[in-house]
DNA sequence: GCCAACGTTGGC
DNA sequence: GCCAACGTTGGC
């Protein structure tokens, strides 16, 4: 029997490098941390259904100057519950998410590279084949989004040129 | 700091 | 279920 081979998929998540940057994550334990504190439906959709072990992901710095993808990290553990939820002294303290039904998950991610410089979004608009990336939406705010493997491509291919 | 866009809450 | 008010996100 031969398992079906499951296509690697690719994501941007957002994080303030004031809060936490990638550089950051570089200098963590181990280089991974667990993404917490995500309070959005859909973007814990993506983490508790979709995304495994083995995606990447671009790592993107909002609210910053300039805002961009800063690199790459990639998952290595899937979906499970946002503990932070379940603490009352911690900032994303959530009272209505119960530990028997938990309302948010986190995933873990660690430090794959980051790049040369940050691709800011003046960068990215300039790329005809992002015209469609989430990201580059008006209104797009998910802090947790996919990228398709031929966005994913593109901005790889632009980060390599600099 | 401003503000547009989005998501959530809660009165009715 | 509608929708106004409020809170949050995030670029600039």
């Amino acid at each position: 029997m031969v398992a079906k081979k499951e296509e690697k998929n690719y994501w941007l998540m957002k994080s303030e490098p004031d809060v936490f940057s990638i550089e950051d994550l570089e200098k963590v334990p181990a280089q991974t941390t667990h993404w917490d504190g995500v309070r959005n439906y859909q973007a814990r959709n993506f983490m508790r259904d979709t995304m495994k072990v083995g995606d990447q992901l671009f790592f993107y710095h909002s609210n910053a100057a300039p805002s961009g993808i800063a690199g790459i990290a990639e998952i290595v553990k899937a979906g499970y519950p946002d503990f932070t939820a379940f603490d009352k002294n911690d900032v994303h303290f959530d009272p209505k998410s119960d530990k028997a039904n938990p309302t948010w998950y986190m995933v873990d991610v660690k430090f794959v590279e980051s790049f040369a410089r940050v691709l800011s979004l003046e960068d990215l608009r300039g790329i005809a084949a992002l015209q469609n990336m989430v990201l580059l939406q008006k209104g797009s705010r998910l802090s947790v989004q996919p990228v398709t493997s031929s966005e994913w491509q593109a901005v790889v291919a632009l980060a390599r040129k600099l």
